[in-house]
DNA sequence: CCTTTACAAAGAATTATTGTTATTTAATAA
DNA sequence: TTATTAAATAACAATAATTCTTTGTAAAGG
């Protein structure tokens, strides 16, 4: 995996340890955690770090194609390292967020979008329901 | 169509005017409005007429299975009287939000559904792009 | 009628997020 | 290295969306 450091340089941002730690948390974690998440995990190991700087952080992040944020109805939105379009699970129990890769259902969506007056940039497909876990209850 | 009224005390509603306001307006639009734009709507007509009503009403149409609540990533949420699951485009110049009507994507997606370990119970497609009109200029 | 209950308005309170400012820090040039 | 400077940060104020609390009102039931 490419540096961090490397990464953030790249798009032109000076590399600070609070923007490193926001980076590297949202490419170790698949839980799409939201601002306030990110805050207190990372607030222990970085104890000069403010809720402020992470909201910043995450809106240069998105600017600039490092992160993609995701609204799946909660009040706050979650944040994701991966960029590329791809659908989510919503567990209607304990919330939690998961990725789905489905590699079939993007084209057949570039395919509807093409008979479409509309020009698609970009897709979000949430399903919401019962993961697993809380299924075997 | 139904009659509000009529529709209000099946779901064991009182009927008030408020709430009569609100649920015509949601079903005689198609442009998917937030709070704060209903009650804007409505005001001038219900001199008598609080925004928090509008959310607290919002919300029992929406416990009651007689709206929903659309999140497109927007700071605000919007509401549609539509109950069927159906996709949404988002025009990202404009902020237009319109329905899409594609019975193929939802039969695909249940049959998707049944290969995951997932329950789904309700699912979400946005498409983000530009509509006709803004394609135009 | 009178009591109970549901409803509404008003505005306070809360939560998520963004703006402001003084201070600190990272990049860069000397 | 060190000095310079432009950008980033922390702290906290401010805002926006939403919810809560209180109090008054109207309708339903006895």
């Amino acid at each position: 995996m490419k540096e961090t450091t490397q990464i953030l340089r790249e798009k032109g941002l000076k590399v600070t340890p609070q923007r490193i730690a926001v980076y590297n948390m949202l490419r170790s974690t698949t839980q799409h955690p939201n601002a306030e998440t990110i805050y207190k995990t990372l607030e222990p190991a970085n104890p000069t770090m403010s809720l402020a700087t992470v909201y910043k952080t995450l809106d240069y992040f998105k600017q600039l194609g490092l992160v993609q944020e995701l609204n799946v109805g909660e009040p706050s939105s979650r944040y994701d390292a991966v960029m590329k379009c791809h659908p989510h699970t919503v567990c209607t129990v304990c919330g939690c967020v998961r990725d789905l890769d489905m590699e079939e259902l993007t084209e057949l969506h570039k395919k509807l979008a093409q008979q479409l007056d509309f020009e698609v940039e970009c897709e979000q497909l949430i399903l919401y329901g019962k993961c697993a876990g809380c299924r075997g209850n």
